[in-house]
DNA sequence: CTGAAAGCGCTAACAA
DNA sequence: TTGTTAGCGCTTTCAG
């Protein structure tokens, strides 16, 4: 039971003055400079945990200069996205990465109105772009180092690593393609997002250079939710002519897609074809293992913070974009139709 | 396409040369103080936009004396920690709680055996004690408020929030008893976290209380993912004699014993019942929606902010300990047993 | 090897 | 209403 009282907070003085030494010197073993005298340090130590004694780190930052340690990573803050394995794994690639560059890292979980409050931060990541492009403009309108993470915001003088979304549509549809399917439908992702638009682009348009006619009721708008690929697969399943194959636009949506598929006696890959999107691990377990489209999200978080940090640190300066590519992972989900 | 050079960083000072009033005066206006010369006020403005002049926050608090406004959350940083429901929504929580007290938050995913890197934070919030307790007695001991969750740390002179977990694992038999069941598996969760270690002890005096023989093959050491959950209900399923309930202590593992029932045509409850623990919506979708154990994840981690908040800015002191009730909610996964 | 002194960029009395 | 003057707690020359 702590013994209570307005303890006032002690500082370095106060440390300096119990070792009989001047500030100076306590700064020194502070910051283990060696050529202090073994006596005197170790009375500076004793004095340190007599008082417990804590350097205030405001202080020192202002004293050395150095502008922000902190990385400050923006997730809008819509129902469900720390639930997604998308925002899950960007987050744990960034905490890597600002482990090993020995940054903080201050999340944002914003509703993209507010302007941010991010004064702290030295530099900002955002993990997309929904509603709060205009958080993404103050950061570049007052100069703070930022970087988009899977939009390719071309249209904004920010830096950005994304994902050829358009691309990962047209593997998956290619792939559905090239096993013989004709009738293949899709849950797309949360159309407000590019990732979702561009996969359901890439998607279409491979469909229709293979001449493959791509029947409206086979689309079905989504939002990376298993709730919706739940949804999805019952109307599918219940066409006339239901689908032989489907996309989903993430991983999560196809194993729901799969689940609801064998509660209905349906099999997959025999009766139906699934490809997700994600690479999730999720997908390695369950009934069959999910054939799906990989996109390197820890990666991408690790690489934006050092894109990031190396921009607070002056040591580059200027746009870094760059554009991933998505690749094929073949396992058991599809097979060609038997239909 | 910015131009570049090394250009230094401007402060108050070149703001209030520009403009032409002293510093003073520039910070008033940084502050929106009312009593300012609307002109004057306007020729300041004009400076501070002409040189995108953002104020230093470092030398904002040092100057205000306002000790760090950050709160540290530290996971420990197992693999599929991010992935469960259940750091995810502790997160939500303190993530809105800091939003209203207006505090920044702080990720430390941290293995445990190293210090921290606190500095920066006035107050600490653990998701758990896992290897990491050297970090928390680090935390006491240089006095920064700390709170632990879900772990009733008696033992150590520090805040927490916890759940009953006992009485959860009880509360899951109870029910299940209730309904008639005789033979009732269970696989528990992570055994290295209090939690786990708790629900199942609630849950098997609770058998031995009502004379229910609790038999070792219908105990699964699991640690709350969905994997365990498959190869635990694999193993039940083989069983010469099966039991016709199991609890597992998270939902993701109840739904994934679920899945596993289906695809082997078991059907649930009529076959077998399954209880999980969490709440998490999940449940609610899916074939059957899920029979559990809320506990009120969520609200656990707003209140820890609120807390540890309060502390560091002084409105409160001494140690805060709570340990909240989970609740049953009945859903349809549970049914009297049929054999 | 040690200490005095001058800031880091800003805020906050206190005067004017 | 505005400016002068001290600091906030620490680091860092520069002498000694």
């Amino acid at each position: 039971m702590g013994m209570n009282g307005i303890t006032k907070r002690i500082s370095i003085t106060d440390v300096a003055r119990r070792a009989d030494v001047s500030i100076t010197t306590v700064s020194r073993v502070l910051n283990k400079v060696p050529t202090v005298n073994k006596e005197i340090a170790a009375r500076v130590e004793d004095a340190i945990t007599f008082y417990k004694f804590k350097p205030n780190a405001t202080a020192q930052r202002l004293a050395r200069g150095t502008l922000s340690t902190a990385i400050g990573f923006v997730i809008p803050g819509f129902p469900g996205i720390f639930h997604s394995f998308y925002a899950v794994e960007l987050m744990r690639g960034i905490g890597h990465g600002c482990e090993t560059m020995r940054l903080d890292l201050v999340f944002h979980i914003t509703d993209g109105l507010n302007p941010l409050r991010s004064s702290y931060a030295g530099g900002l990541i955002f993990a997309d772009i929904i509603e709060n492009r205009s958080q993404v403009e103050d950061a570049i309108a007052d100069g703070t180092p930022a970087l988009v993470l899977n939009h390719a915001a071309g249209d904004l003088d920010v830096s950005y690593i994304a994902v050829d979304n358009v691309k990962g549509g047209a593997i998956a549809a290619e792939y559905l393609i090239s096993l013989g399917h004709k009738r293949i439908a899709t849950v797309t992702g949360n159309m407000q997002t590019q990732a979702g638009r561009e996969r359901f682009e890439g998607f279409q348009k491979t469909l229709m250079n293979a001449g493959v006619s791509f029947e409206t009721e086979y689309f079905y708008k989504g939002d990376y939710s298993r709730r919706c690929a739940r949804l999805a697969a019952e109307r599918f399943f219940a066409l006339d002519n239901p689908p032989t194959a489907v996309f989903a636009a993430s991983d999560d949506m196809a194993l729901e897609i799969i689940s609801v598929a064998m509660e209905s006696g349906i099999k997959v890959p025999e009766d139906i074809s699934i490809i997700g999107f994600d690479d999730n691990p999720a997908g390695l377990f369950g009934p069959i293992a999910l054939t799906t489209v990989k996109q390197p999200l820890f990666a991408m978080g690790e690489e934006a913070v050092k894109v990031v940090g190396d921009i607070m640190q002056g040591k580059t300066q200027g746009l870094f974009r760059k554009v991933l590519s998505p690749e094929l992972i073949v396992r058991e989900s599809c097979a060609p139709p038997s239909s």
